[in-house]
RNA sequence: GCGGAAUUGGUGAAGUGGUUAACACGGUGGAUUGUGGUUCCAUUAUGCGUGGGUUCGAUUCCCACAUUCCGCC
């Protein structure tokens, strides 16, 4: 079956909403934020973990598993969810991110995008069809309609020819996707550009997805220029219809995106900065590694309900690090993700009981954000 | 006791008679937003064993001493 999504609460003083989506794997609430998996992994951690930090749904990615092991092994194996044994909701990407992160802008045609493979340097092409053709095997609950992310910033000319192209792949997408079990996102990009936000918002919709995203964020835009983009396209979205901001975010961003009416979130920040040795606490990020952490026997974050913080103290923590022995990162990762996790918990409570502003500001009174 | 070699930062080391002593590791900070998984950036020796001498100028040349290593008695 498709997901289905049930608007359940709208916020009175915001436009944060709560709700719930169905899927075959479960039903989840939301605003959610999703830990990434790229490669049918969230790294260091296993499925038992993913549960255990309370993971609603998780993120993988067609171009990586295209690349390898391809999905035609996935398939084989029964689909991702067996693949790497994960009875929860999956959501892949579409490979889109991978354009703006692998590909130069001369690699993009009108037909798709020339890729040469970051593993052995072969000449790749993925195209809207391949995207989707992928992702109907990867038998993932939620696809990602494949999408050009332009750099910031990008030129009037080139955001509205970008926006125009990944119209048509959407369309392109669409007439082959081919998997009743699994559901379709649009993604409205557009940039900076009101108007451009505004059509591409419109013309995604008039496709028909079972759920939009907003991409084209938090690719090197500061904060604020980043809200007006989630404004200028959440205004044109169907209110029946799941929003995720795609790539989003800090501790803060997650606050910011719910007060403008998006559901569900995605960010590889957790578990890249728990690898390199930072945590997030209710006071603000702080580097592990850090000397003054030496003799400091308590937990990473006093109020965190997780294994890293329930067990371990900051001096165990970066004593590991410094030794460059993995259960560091792997306690860091579950702990940044439970954190990222726990807010939407309470952000999801305040939605109900409409004083969101209340916990948003609770929040920002303890966390200094670094940014 | 005799002969030889060596002595540069926390470590391994490069180097030159002339403004700021290479590089690597380590240390200390910082970065990171649909993850190209051990990355990137900054910073880290006012000093080249000690004391003299030569020279306009010595870490670099000379002498003595100290320490370490090797060989011989």
């Amino acid at each position: 079956m498709k997901i289905k999504y049930n608007l359940l609460h709208n916020e009175k003083n915001t436009k944060a909403r709560y709700g719930t989506l169905e899927t075959n794997y479960g039903t989840f609430e939301t605003p959610i934020f999703m830990p990434v998996g790229t490669q049918a992994t969230v790294k260091t951690l296993d499925p038992d973990e993913i549960k255990e930090i309370g993971a609603g749904i998780i993120l993988s990615n067609t171009y990586h598993l295209w690349l390898r092991p391809g999905e035609d092994i996935v398939d084989k194996a029964g689909g991702l969810h067996k693949f790497m044994n994960y009875d929860g909701p999956i959501l892949t990407d579409c490979g889109g991110f991978q354009v703006f992160s692998l590909a130069k802008p001369k690699d993009i045609s009108e037909e798709g995008v020339e890729f040469k493979s970051h593993i052995n340097g072969e000449r790749l092409f993925l195209t809207p069809e391949k995207s989707i053709e992928v992702q109907n095997k990867l038998d993932s609950d939620i696809a990602m309609s494949f999408d050009e992310c332009p750099p910031y910033p990008v030129t009037y000319d080139y955001m509205k020819n970008s926006v125009e192209r990944t119209l048509r792949w959407a369309k392109r997408g669409k007439a082959v996707f081919n998997n009743d079990r699994q559901s379709l996102f649009g993604i409205v990009q557009g940039g900076e550009f009101e108007d451009l936000r505004k059509w591409s918002a419109e013309e995604t919709v008039k496709l028909g997805f079972d759920g939009y995203s907003i991409g084209g964020t938090s690719v090197g835009e500061d904060k604020p220029t980043m809200m007006k983009m989630i404004e200028y396209a959440i205004k044109y979205l169907p209110e029946d219809k799941p929003r995720y901001l795609m790539g989003v975010g800090e501790p803060t961003d997650l606050f910011e995106g719910v007060e403008r009416g998006v559901d569900m979130f995605d960010c590889v920040l957790p578990t890249r900065l728990a690898r390199h040795g930072h945590a997030f606490t209710k006071y603000g990020k702080i580097n592990l590694r850090n000397a003054k952490y030496k003799e400091d026997f308590t937990p990473v974050d006093e109020n965190c309900d997780c294994k890293c913080c329930r067990n371990y103290t900051k001096a165990y923590i970066r004593h590991l690090l410094v030794a460059d022995e993995t259960l560091g990162q792997r306690l860091l990762s579950i702990h940044n993700l439970r954190f990222l996790i726990k807010i939407m918990e309470d952000i999801r409570v305040a939605i109900k009981e409409d004083r969101f502003l209340e916990l948003k500001e609770e929040f920002y009174s303890n966390y200094k954000n670094k940014n």
